[in-house]
DNA sequence: GACAACTGTCTAAGCGCTTACATCTACTGT
DNA sequence: ACAGTAGATGTAAGCGCTTAGACAGTTGTC
């Protein structure tokens, strides 16, 4: 039977590869006159082989156009150097392209791929729907392809990421922890909300307040929403007059804000303030619908820096997460992890950065001439400390 | 030998799992009373199994947790079912953000990822700055990773792309056809900026043009200014004043319109017509540092649809890509060439969409007043037929 | 009762690598 | 001259799965 096996070694066509040139590392093998363990060496360098051999061998991997397989490779070397994502979809229809936290998926995505892509390994993606019912069981599966896995907040329960973490190792981006065994990078909401709405009120002297939230199951809106009423506590002078609840979406936001408006008797704010940019989006609509103009009848913020915040007329003020830090981060952890599963898990925290713009009250002077001037990318500033310090502890802003 | 073999399938404990509670097919086997054949049977049903015994080995599957080794499948099906994908990466720094094609990659990925997900394939990722240098030898690597690869036009070059095609069956994304090896899906150019240049020309009755070019190395580039060229050259008493050339930053267009208005002697053209979205913001910022008004002084369409058009000031006016559908029709048309090699290569081209919003000079009566109304997304008019149409043939669209 | 035709299950080869171990040379020191 | 050592290379097991082919048991046919 061994005999077989060696007369396999030395076919060269293999019929379903279907006229694609592919060759095995038996094939340099055999054309090089050494044995595949040779071969193996000389791609991976670690073992000493003679300057002939290698040489040889090398020139007849250069002239088959020699790539190894890479499931093979995986199946020897029990690690597939595979990281697998999972991260919320957007739907293809653009009212739902705009009502998702489409970029910042994305911009995670961009990180995590820069880091895994500097340690020559590879990235595996998939999609979810919000609520997915088959979430779960997708990730379960794909935790047979991958060394680790990150998965965003909110794709599937406590329990069944649980569950998943026994398999192999997870990390959550952007949300928080789930038992023992799941590692956590998220941004430090918190201090952003809190900066952003000390701004409001020490900065413009805002008095009055409406918060639309986000859904109640996002631990961002949360913990941006604690921050907010914490900071509003302090205040004994300053009143929220009135909450409502959005879904982070654009329309949302617009609808929370039509509703504020109609309210008997009707109670105008000095400032609303958005769980999210989208929302804040739509709420300046809104608010333009009305003839209401941002900041001078009523200031707007958000939070996420999303790509379109500093186009906006009036741009948006708004708070920063460092969201391509975030993937790199996770990923970073997640590499560790797999080197070692036993690490105990942790919880990490990156600095969040308040971005005044003009749509809170700021602006060069008191605010200049409308029109397409304030589309220029320019009138961001940076009020907190130094970006992207390479430290992770939360930082605390000072509000103005 | 074999009788080694066979003692290593009843073992359990495998040292390198480290903790993580990972079961093989073997245990599974053991654990029903079964082979290995038969419960390979029932994890994939094309077989026929008597119904007590695909009982109890899928409560074993069950109960073990168990989930199939993704490369030792790979090895063993001879296919990977895993599609590679390889566009160009933003990097992290918020100018260059703008100023790459960004949001258009992703969507193609959206839409790649939504098709395999609906086989249950899977999607490697990996990004590649524009002209990177070893952009060709990872795509090489990954070759042996994955059962065909989809590449953006840009990443590598034509020569290079048909080396790859030896190995791998290739789909490129927005380019031209490279050889006749690789597919291509791309969308209708052409009629997009023929529409366009035509709704300036003869709805407009623009007569004077300044076009801001993309680089001379993207197709997408070469054709949208043909097809605006072409509808020029057949109205005798429209000129086209002056050509820049940009780089399709936001940056690149404000410098593109900053050295046009410099210009001696000084030529204003009724229209800008610039090759993407992104300079056609930069323009309009340019052209606001000037205290010109769009579309009063001049008018500003762009290319592309990228998301904040909508919500520019003044809505910008453009063509839509069926970006996501470019991803969909890219890897529905590798699926099909991995499962036949043979099949001849095929140019698909999809239609493109005008979009007529403010920049151009349309809008509700003469233009409303300036300010946060302009952001509204409902400024979205479609002019040409039915979106969407089933049909993948080019739609010359007229012009208004 | 012999034989064919199923049916349900098992055996074991093989996918293309990596790598522990065995082997073979060529030196070195005594 | 010979054991000892180190360097270069070969051998073959094994990674976890799929599946062709073997095999035993059951039914149906004449």
């Amino acid at each position: 039977m061994r005999l077989e096996s060696k007369e396999s070694w030395l076919r060269l066509g293999r019929p379903w590869t279907w006229g694609l040139d592919v060759s095995t590392l038996y094939d340099c093998a055999r054309l090089a006159g050494v044995s595949t363990a040779t071969v193996s060496r000389v791609l991976h360098g670690h073992d000493r082989v003679s300057a002939t051999t290698r040489a040889r061998v090398l020139e007849v991997i250069q002239q088959l156009g020699y790539v190894p397989d890479g499931a093979a490779q995986s199946l020897s070397r029990r690690r597939k150097q595979v990281i697998g994502l999972v991260s919320v979809d957007r739907a293809s229809d653009p009212i739902a392209l705009e009502s998702s936290s489409l970029l910042f998926a994305d911009e995670v995505l961009h990180g995590v791929e820069a880091t895994l892509r500097a340690k020559d390994w590879s990235l595996l993606i998939s999609f979810c729907g919000e609520g997915d019912p088959r979430a779960f069981e997708r990730l379960y599966s794909m935790s047979g392809k991958v060394d680790g896995l990150i998965v965003s907040e909110g794709i599937v329960g406590s329990e069944q990421l649980v569950r998943l973490a026994a398999k192999v190792p997870v990390v959550v981006v952007a949300g928080s922890r789930h038992g023992a065994s799941t590692d956590v990078v998220t941004a430090d909401n918190y201090a952003g909300s809190t900066a952003l709405t000390r701004h409001l009120v020490e900065l413009h002297g805002i008095r009055s307040f409406h918060y639309v939230d986000g859904p109640s199951s996002a631990p961002n809106a949360l913990e941006r929403r604690s921050a907010f009423e914490n900071v509003i506590a302090k205040h004994k002078e300053v009143e929220l007059v009135s909450t409502s609840r959005g879904t982070f979406s654009v329309e949302s936001g617009r609808r929370a804000v039509e509703a504020m408006l109609k309210e008997q008797p009707p109670r105008m704010p000095e400032a609303i303030v958005c769980a999210n940019d989208h929302m804040a989006i739509g709420a300046i609509q809104a608010l333009a619908g009305h003839a209401l103009a941002v900041p001078e009848d009523v200031a707007v913020v958000g939070f996420d820096d999303i790509y379109p915040g500093s186009l906006l007329d009036p741009p948006l003020t708004t708070v920063r997460q460092p969201t391509r830090s975030l993937g790199e981060r996770a990923c970073a952890r997640l590499l560790e992890r797999v080197n070692d599963p036993a690490l105990p898990s942790v919880i990490e925290v990156l600095p969040t950065e308040l971005l005044v713009r003009v749509s809170c009250g700021c602006g060069e002077g008191t605010r200049g001439a409308r029109g397409p001037a304030r589309m220029s990318a320019q009138h961001r500033r940076t009020v907190s400390g130094s970006r992207r310090s390479g430290s992770s502890k939360p930082r605390r802003t000072a509000g103005s």
